[in-house]
DNA sequence: TAGAGTAACGAAAACGTTGTAGTGTTAATA
DNA sequence: TATTAACACTACAACGTTTTCGTTACTCTA
């Protein structure tokens, strides 16, 4: 049995299209007798209204599009997951786009969606765009009425609605914490600086240790290249740590602008036979089953992805439905907290 | 400037719709003068047809509708990895539905998406739907003509394209291991049998004991509760698996059939003052981040969830595409692989 | 110069909805 | 008895495409 539309109904009951319609839509101006026919016999074979048609009728898909870097990645995924929830509160669908870190993927998959398929993007921009700061893809979408609301990796010369994580607030309460442990040689191990939120992380580890008077060693800082994010090169990423580790004995804590970096300095201090958390500290970045699974756990900087989703469903939605056109855009800061666990 | 559509074009170009309509799509009915000033311009203000009006007229959507339980969870975002590579390289794009385990968050999203929206579903069932086996959804879903193929989570009684992986085998294969390791009493960290994965995974487990014929004891059968699986039950969890590690010291190797519960073990076991893998070995399922950053890393059952989810991209799109309506319904099985780190 | 042939374009239907604006029919009112 | 009101329903346009089938206005041929 194929999908049954209004036409079929109507036909097969001997009355109009649009007396289906209204009879399903309890409208006053259809009898009783007319109305309680067709809709036991929309229920019997289980009519529903064609979404499709209805998008291209009400010039609203209901959809939201989520353009995000990667989704192997737990930060992104409990991002989604408070999209998802608060859109489907609000009788939202969403469609994910997956850039894997590519320009290119980035603008076709723009592209398709803004079609027609979705009312606004949710944007977490790719490390090459990033790199290449080439913004016309998202300057091209705002241009033509599409809203889009950037989480997290977000590009200051657009303007449009933003949701960020207080990187630099967050990095630097983690370091605030492990100078008032006593910690006197604290090491960062970070992203290059074309990484927004990893310079953002490191600028809040400046800010910290210039704060307490600490001086800024700059041995200290690991900056990783980007080559090691890949899982299959954990081995050589431990390796490089433990190099760095050794070579510098005197540093007593870590601060690591992801959970992966933190990890595997974890790793690489146990191969150097250091004590966790008694001869070496170690707090993370982004509160995710790493952390929590890791022996020892980790302690960590939430980022409340779920909120930080939450809040960027909320304003896309609400600029969507907004009739208003000259809704100001807004930045919200989702604030960090720090949890401490048995890594410190 | 909002959304460029034909009618505008053939407004301003004092054409007909069919006219701009035929040019774009380089017609040799259009003379070449009118086509090039047509092309031209709606290159100068990046036409791009609209695709909600093309899923209607041509009835696809060459869309692909995703239902799974849950997204923060390694393996099924390597499956939609998997899905949304292929999808994409045949054109097709993905939507997303969590069911976050509910059989009716399972139900209104399958019904939200299946009215139009997507061409097929990819889908996982929820642990309640396994529970209540109630399947009118998915029976409705595929009277209606519309396609579903189940990966990993799937029901027997319903027929369609379904992808799994080969758990029983996978299980055996690990447990195999042990047993050639010298191991001599081996349990099992598992779920409650509703769960159809963790009941294949220990009959696998109970196969391969029977094999090498070693006794099957059931005191060294852990079956843990749904309640734990909960990230903030955590350390009930670990307190949990510590006391059956305690009352059973004999135990010298475990087989857990989830990452999280084989950390989990590692854990207790270190809390135990145990080491591992001298004094116990542990092997885990799913090779996901948690076992590559942990320490010492995991030895791991991989269900190569890309592969996975490619195949089941694949067998949709081929169903969707297939004009014969009678194409015959395919389980495809991906095979398992044991990696072995420094957990065994 | 009538007929055919062709190049270049337009009209209209269709996909499934919804809402506005009719169109009959019957009953109540002046 | 003529006008109006209420009722119950239908026609139609519109959303943006594509495509089939016209319809012009030429040009060529005999």
């Amino acid at each position: 049995m194929q999908k049954l539309t209004l036409k079929k109904i109507a036909h097969e009951l001997d009355v109009s299209i649009s007396t289906v319609s209204k009879a399903l839509k309890d409208s006053s101006e259809i009898g009783e007798d007319t109305k309680d026919k067709i809709k036991a016999f929309a229920k019997l074979y289980n009519y529903r209204p064609n979404n499709i048609a209805l998008s291209l009728k009400n010039q609203n898909t209901k959809t939201l599009g989520i353009i995000c870097p990667e989704i192997v990645h737990d930060f992104f995924t409990t991002v989604i997951s408070g999209i998802e929830k608060v859109a489907n509160e609000r009788g939202y669908t969403v469609i994910i786009g997956l850039s894997n870190e590519s320009f290119e993927k980035e603008v076709t998959n723009m592209d398709k969606l803004a079609n027609g398929s979705i009312d606004g993007f949710l944007l977490s921009v790719s490390k090459e765009t990033q790199l290449k700061k080439d913004y016309h893809h998202l300057i091209e979408t705002i241009d033509q009425g599409m809203p889009i609301v950037m989480f997290d990796r977000t590009v200051d010369e657009i303007e449009c609605d933003k949701v960020v994580v207080d990187d630099k607030e967050g990095a630097k309460k983690a370091v605030l914490k492990l100078i008032s442990e006593k910690c006197k040689n604290i090491a960062i191990i970070t992203t290059e600086d074309h990484v927004n939120v990893g310079k953002l992380r490191t600028s809040g580890y400046k800010e910290a240790l210039a704060e307490k008077k600490v001086p800024l060693n700059e041995a200290f800082i690991l900056r990783l290249d980007d080559q090691f994010n890949d899982d299959e090169n954990h081995p050589a990423l431990v390796k490089h740590v433990q190099n760095f580790l050794a070579e510098n004995p005197s540093i007593d804590a870590i601060f690591a602008v992801n959970e992966k970096y933190a990890l595997t300095a974890i790793k690489a201090a146990r191969a150097l036979s250091k004590n966790i958390p008694n001869d070496l500290k170690v707090i993370g970045f982004s509160d995710g089953v790493l952390s929590k699974y890791a022996t020892p756990s980790l302690s960590t900087v939430s980022q409340h992805g779920i909120e930080l989703g939450k809040m960027a469903a909320q304003l896309l939605i609400e600029r969507i439905e907004s009739k208003e056109m000259e809704l100001p855009y807004r930045t919200e800061v989702v604030a960090t907290e720090l949890i401490l666990r048995e890594s410190t």
